[in-house]
DNA sequence: TTAGTAATCGCAAACGGTTGCAATAACTTT
DNA sequence: AAAGTTATTGCAACCGTTTGCGATTACTAA
């Protein structure tokens, strides 16, 4: 409710209008991050449940209300497997993630460990890289487990 | 050229068969990646040049026929503005990149700038991050200095 | 409160990329 | 060298996402 008022504030601030449709996108992505585990949802995940608030709502109009949003800091974008994910900004400072390529979970990453690799960067290269929507492909630990069991399995088979 | 006989051998190891396609794809990312600049080619400049030496190659082989060469390991793909690029891979070891989202630019980046970070990703999270094709957006230096300068010009004018 | 205006919408067409399928062609075996 | 097999191809349909456009609606100013 409050993460709420403040994201319409800043619509409000920066000029855009409060129609139905942004309203009704940004309340499910709200509940989204409390309700389930990570709280990313997928854009046709947030389809469906606009449509069922709107029944007018459309497709094209989900898109371009997560990329307006995004632009303004209100959601944050995370590439789980190739789709994209969207969840509220979160208001204690940015973090990132880390999303494994096996089971698609995604794990928060404080920004403290890419400081340093942006201070390399910087100094050497002049390059200032795009970390506040960063996300790190890999395998969790989990997955890696589960990896090595199903290996084993298979040796003992042939 | 000799590039070229070791990815064709590397094919023929894994029981690939070798068609027309495949080789004309493979010489043309070979020759890309000599002539201009940055080596990486997109996918339509590579289906355009094969078009011209084989008039009933479809987009679909392009794609498929990079794709495997992926998995093989003979191209490495390279996520420039939001389209995907490719390029033979550096016998020499892999290397990552630096992607200008301004200019659109690739600039290599050495692994060893990375091997802190996946060993903190490593010990603090058991997670093992995929960084055989890792790149990383942001704003090369150049254009933070086209960038301030626009806004200078910009102040004047005000 | 109403009228004017421009941002936003729904729709449909287009985009880059992927996939299913019948026809083709590369390799194997004889 | 010819026949059999199966991976690979070209095509067309499809997927998720973006875009152009006329109709609609939120806001502004009277």
């Amino acid at each position: 409710m409050i993460k709420h008022d403040k994201a319409i504030e800043t619509l409000r601030l920066k000029g855009h209008r409060l129609t139905t449709q942004r309203l009704i996108v940004l309340s499910i992505i709200a509940s989204g991050s409390e309700a389930s585990g990570g709280g990313h949802m997928g854009v046709d995940e947030v389809y469906q449940a606009a449509k069922k608030a709107y029944p007018y709502m459309d497709i094209a109009t989900v898109y371009r209300t997560l990329h307006l949003f995004k632009g303004l800091g209100v959601v944050t974008e995370v590439a789980i497997g190739d789709r994209l994910h969207f969840e509220l900004t979160d208001p204690d400072g940015h973090h990132h993630h880390m999303v494994c390529r096996v089971c698609n979970g995604a794990f928060n990453l404080s920004p403290h460990y890419l400081a340093e690799f942006r201070d390399t960067l910087n100094k050497e290269f002049g390059f200032e890289p795009d970390l506040e929507n960063f996300a790190v492909s890999g395998v969790c630990a989990k997955c890696q487990e589960a990896g090595k069991a199903a290996k084993n399995e298979e040796e003992i088979q042939n």
